[in-house]
DNA sequence: GATTTTTGTTTGCACATACAAATATCGGTT
DNA sequence: AACCGATATTTGTATGTGCAAACAAAAATC
């Protein structure tokens, strides 16, 4: 009967794989993108939706490539948001060659305002709870150690 | 031409909304979750897979609902898990009432080792790359920053 | 100028995840 | 004993995501 042996059986059982960053950087997207869901599904979006939108009226003519690094998100991916954008008409296709140029309707340009404060509540949120300086640090932590990763490993 | 209007078109290009939690969280975990889904790949897992045998094989007759609370996912999240594990013949269920208990099978126990490896190499590997000392730190934020939007916010 | 290779985008398929509703069981109340 | 609210689990359905393959167009090679 050592202390290594004292499983705590039901509520609170900390798991040993529970330190690890896999499982709680997961847990943490999780946790933020449940904030997200709350502002955004009154557009009727997620947040890579409404993070899509926001670029490309930004940046009309957008290629998929190009959101595909700003989002991090694969190219298969970006295909099926601007699907859905289309299907919402909030965005649309221009074939250019072997490239695709996304626009906003006058649709999306007139609802990214409101998305765009969304962020602003959504940031907001998560900074009244974690707290503004923990924020700052986590993120640029976060973003750092994202950046080390992609890079080959 | 302020110093604004400086959108660095294609390559690089840095969007406002990039230095949001929300969004690098979800950057990241999907950074580390490739490396856990290659290493349990081998297995046919992914990450949670490996994690719940982890867990069933460490507590056996382990509930659902207990697993819901020690791998932070849904309730039918966990049961949808169980299924394929269960389909890979690696965990059995058995119904007790109201509750279900989830054993492993000998194929299941006698995988869990090779698991539990594949957890150390995620774990060397992403250390390896971000700095141990970095990960320790970056972990626990990230546990106490979900832990505190978990608690109502 | 024709063929091969590379690049950009889209599909087919699969999967982890969650919400809401359905189901089943337990613990009380009357 | 019969009902009722609470709890545990499972299904129906939908969604974001990615891999591998298909496809299309451009670039490079011969």
């Amino acid at each position: 009967m050592n202390a290594e042996s004292e499983v705590v059986q039901g509520e609170k059982a900390e798991s040993r794989y529970s330190a690890c960053l896999l499982f709680s950087a997961n847990a943490l997207a999780r946790a933020i993108t449940a904030i997200g869901d709350e502002e955004f599904g009154r557009f009727g979006l997620c947040y890579s939706h409404a993070y899509l939108l926001c670029e490309v009226v930004e940046q009309p003519g957008i290629t998929p490539s190009q959101l595909s690094e700003t989002l991090s998100l694969s190219p298969s991916t970006i295909t099926r948001l601007v699907e859905k954008l289309e299907q919402k008409q909030l965005v649309r296709r221009e074939s250019e060659g072997k490239k695709t140029l996304i626009y906003p309707t006058n649709e999306g340009e007139a609802l990214q305002p409101a998305v765009a404060k969304a962020w602003d509540r959504v940031g907001e949120r998560y900074s009244k709870a974690i707290g503004e300086a923990d924020v700052c640090q986590l993120t640029q932590q976060i973003k750092k150690a994202t950046q080390v990763l992609g890079e080959g490993f």
